[in-house]
DNA sequence: TTTCAGTACCTTGTATTGCAAAGTATTCAA
DNA sequence: TTGAATACTTTGCAATACAAGGTACTGAAA
């Protein structure tokens, strides 16, 4: 289906920041995935369930996240995800990754004005 | 192949910004393949050509690139793209998405520290 | 006590797309 | 005429976000 070429990038870009802000929200206090969905749509980007569902499994799975279980009074119990030590400093290499991108991205920009 | 988290994570978000990055070049100047893709290595966003080619292919078919041949001196012939007006109007949306993700991003971090 | 709305988690199949690798073609110099 | 440098192109593979559909728990309304 076509979107349009921005919509379209606009998902590209936020691909490659889905690992990254899961870690950053993470690492400010555990959180249970549909709670992390509301942060992320917060700040405007938009997961759905099928996206992060797999991606926290893959996550625990690497090693940079642990869970537990939590029950809840407005409906099923939540699974409360938090960072590992490993998860740390995974992070500490993708804030350098995301701030290499970003200068990458306002050097090319500014060389257009 | 497992490249490790990170590398990955660089893979990825840099895929993100493949045509944005594309169109701020060509919104600069006409360039072709190669230049494109040592312009972008400079600021440390790594292309490969298998991807580059495809790339200014599609971004041509959807109207927001032309291209011209001009001869070289040192080889074959080279294919110089510019932007079309169309193209720019496009560029113009993907300035606005990268920004919104930025701030998305800082927000998120911010909480964090 | 059944039904429904809200919440939460999970899985499957599909489509997109970046990239490695291999191929073609041109120029120039040794 | 051979080789190095430059440039463009195509093929096949692998990764992965997401739509859609499913399960299951709670509490309140009918």
């Amino acid at each position: 289906m076509d979107n349009g070429i921005i919509e379209n990038n606009r998902t590209q870009m936020r691909r490659g920041v889905l690992e990254y802000s899961i870690l950053l929200i993470l690492a400010a206090g555990d959180e249970y995935a549909s709670s992390i969905i509301h942060k992320m749509k917060d700040v405007n980007i938009i997961v759905a369930e099928g996206t992060i569902y797999p991606l926290l499994i893959r996550l625990k799975k690497l090693g940079l996240l642990n869970y537990r279980w939590e029950e809840s009074t407005q409906g099923p119990p939540r699974k409360y995800y938090m960072i590992t030590d490993l998860g740390k400093e995974q992070l500490a290499g993708l804030d350098e990754a995301w701030e290499e991108l970003s200068k990458g991205i306002s050097t090319i920009r500014n060389k257009t004005k």
